[in-house]
Formats: structure tokens, C-alpha cells, sequence
DNA sequence: AAAGCGCCCAACCGCACGCCA
DNA sequence: CTGGCGTGCGGTTGGGCGCTT
């Protein structure tokens, strides 16, 4: 026996919102709010023939102020991008760091465009060929047992990598791909357990050896790092990622700033600094692979 | 001109989670 | 403790539109 509905399914309009229907939910909202509300009776008081889930969807996604829809900048596509190789398809997540978008917008947007825009530089069938003929010829299972999803993440990092540093990068040069690191960022998220949004902070790995998962804050600086998580609480320390305590500092880095500070590897050329702090290929990055890969897949297959 | 095709995106669906009685 | 209910989220769908043939 299933779930009940949420809502009579014969008597509730589907399809595109009228401007009528738009005006009055609109009208309600600004005049009651949202707070302590409740969806699934709203249509009914403002007598629209919609499920409340509709309605929330489209407040939430289209008449709430300050909504932006297309024209993503550049910054914003790295943002995106950044998370999206972090945290994986957390769009409400990665909604929360772009002001004014929203979950559907982005996810929309990654799914059209912005994944195109990364697989499109190498065709993925050649790269799927690359990864798959490395795997068998190395005896390595890395890339068995990994979802779609990771395989599709992990080519993305090989697309950066690429572009990064087209002539030393790991797709061009399959003898370093046991080398492959997942992500050199750590990424942290902060706050949202007493309701706010939360604040993901995100730094260039700089340090000497890789921290292993689970690795715990040092001299308030959080020292585990890792791409992969497939779900984090307030206050854990969950799979590679450290979740600090609402209103925990970061050590000189804060919020968003920080993580635009260390999107620089991405939009731009190649050079000697970012290449080193973001150690796709340095020296201090290759070690523990094994023991990446074993997180990488668990990650996903979690 | 029109049929076919692919892309985009608004909206829907179902599941998981949290709250509360 | 448990079950019902509302909410939030991510995946998927399908209609509209533009481009190609």
C-alpha cells in the first residue's frame, strides 16, 4: 500500500501557470507570508485548483522576489562547477551560493548547458574508451563499480585537468592516470543547523601529504579533505568532508569569498602557482591513490 | 513550406526526512 | 515509540520552440 497523495488528483490543474493563478498566490504570500504556513491548504483558501506542492514550486521558483533566471556569468559557471565536482547534484545546495538562483534553475542549467560545456571539449565516448582501456590494461578496478554518476564526475575532472595543463594533464598522459586525484580542495560547509543557509567554504589543498578521511580539525583548521560525500549533518565529521559547528571560524577563510578566491584554477590558463596549489600532478599529491579511489567509489556507492 | 529532430526549461513525480500528536 | 502529515529535494517528463533537411 502506497503513500497517500498529496492532494485530490482528479480536481488539481497540471501545466503552466496562468497570470491569474500567479497573481493570487503571489498576493497571498506577500500579505501572509510563507512562515508557518501551509501548502497543501493554501490553494484551497485562495481557492486555486492547484496541489500545494505546485504552488510552493512556483513561489519558490518563480514569484519570490529577487529570482534570476539565465545569463549565468562566468563566475557563476565556476561556482557551479566547483560544487557540482564537490558535493555532486546538491542543487539546493549549490542554490544556496548563487543569490537569486534557484535549485531548478541550475540543475537545468547544468543538465543543457554547462555539462555540454565540459564533455564537449573531449568527446566522452573517447574518454569513456581511455578510462575503461586503462582500467583493463592495469589491472586496476578503479573505474569498475563506479556509477554513472561518478564516471560522469570523474570524467568532468579529467575534462579540468585537461584544460588546466593540456600538455602534462592526466588525459593526455594515461601513464599518470593511477595519479588521478578527485579534488584538491577541501571543502567544509558551515552553519544550517538552526535553519540558515549554509555556508560551504572551500581551499586549495596545500598540505604536505594527504590527510585521510575522517581526519579531524587541527589547531582549528580543518585539515580532512575529499570531493566525495553522499550526505552530511551539521556537526559530523562526515566521510572526507569536516562540518564545523555554527559559527565555527575557518581560519582566513570565510564563506563565499574564500571559495571565489580558490576558483581561479579553473576559469584560467595553466600557470606554475595554481598548478602547484591545486597539485593535479604534483608531487606532493601522489600518494594514496588507492586509498582515494577506495573513498571515491564509496562515496558514490553509498 | 512543412516535416522531423533536438534542445530547453517549467512543472511534475516520488521518495526521504523531520515534526508532532 | 510510532504513524501520519507536510516539506524539501533530486530525477524525470513533456510541451514549446527553433533549427535543419
Amino acid at each position: 500500500m502506497g503513500r497517500a497523495p498529496c492532494c485530490d488528483k482528479a480536481n488539481v490543474k497540471k501545466g503552466p501557470w496562468s497570470p491569474e493563478e500567479d497573481a493570487k498566490l503571489k498576493a497571498y504570500i506577500e500579505k501572509h507570508g510563507t512562515r508557518g504556513g501551509n501548502w497543501i491548504a493554501l490553494p484551497h483558501k485562495i481557492g486555486l485548483k492547484r496541489c500545494g506542492k505546485s504552488c510552493r514550486l512556483r513561489w519558490l521558483n518563480y514569484l519570490r522576489p529577487n529570482i534570476k533566471h539565465g545569463g549565468f556569468s562566468e563566475e557563476e559557471d565556476n561556482i557551479i562547477c566547483n560544487l557540482y565536482l564537490s558535493i555532486g547534484s546538491r542543487w539546493s545546495i549549490i542554490a544556496a551560493q548563487l543569490p537569486g538562483r534557484t535549485d531548478n534553475d541550475i540543475k537545468n542549467y547544468w543538465n543543457t548547458k554547462l555539462k555540454k560545456k565540459l564533455l564537449g571539449r573531449h568527446k566522452q565516448s573517447d574518454i569513456n574508451t581511455k578510462l575503461s582501456d586503462h582500467s583493463n590494461n592495469n589491472n586496476n578496478q578503479f573505474t569498475q563499480g563506479l556509477t554513472n554518476s561518478a564516471m560522469e564526475r570523474l570524467q568532468l575532472h579529467l575534462q579540468l585537468q585537461a584544460l588546466q595543463n593540456p600538455i602534462f594533464s592526466f588525459y593526455n598522459n594515461p601513464a599518470l592516470w593511477p595519479n588521478i586525484l578527485p579534488l584538491q580542495q577541501k571543502v567544509t560547509i558551515q552553519g544550517a543547523s538552526n535553519g540558515s543557509t549554509p555556508n560551504i567554504v572551500m581551499e586549495s589543498a596545500a598540505a604536505a601529504t594527504t590527510p585521510l578521511t575522517g581526519d579531524t580539525l587541527v589547531d582549528s583548521k580543518p585539515v580532512a579533505m575529499g570531493p566525495l560525500v553522499s550526505s552530511f549533518r551539521q556537526g559530523e565529521v562526515v566521510d572526507e568532508f569536516v562540518v564545523v559547528e555554527d559559527g565555527g571560524q575557518m581560519a582566513e577563510v570565510d564563506g563565499f569569498d574564500g571559495l571565489k578566491d580558490n576558483m581561479v584554477w579553473w576559469s584560467n590558463g595553466f600557470d606554475a602557482k595554481v598548478g602547484s596549489s591545486n597539485c593535479w600532478g604534483s608531487a606532493s599529491s601522489v600518494v594514496q591513490f588507492n586509498e582515494m579511489f577506495k573513498d571515491y567509489e564509496l562515496g558514490f556507492n553509498m
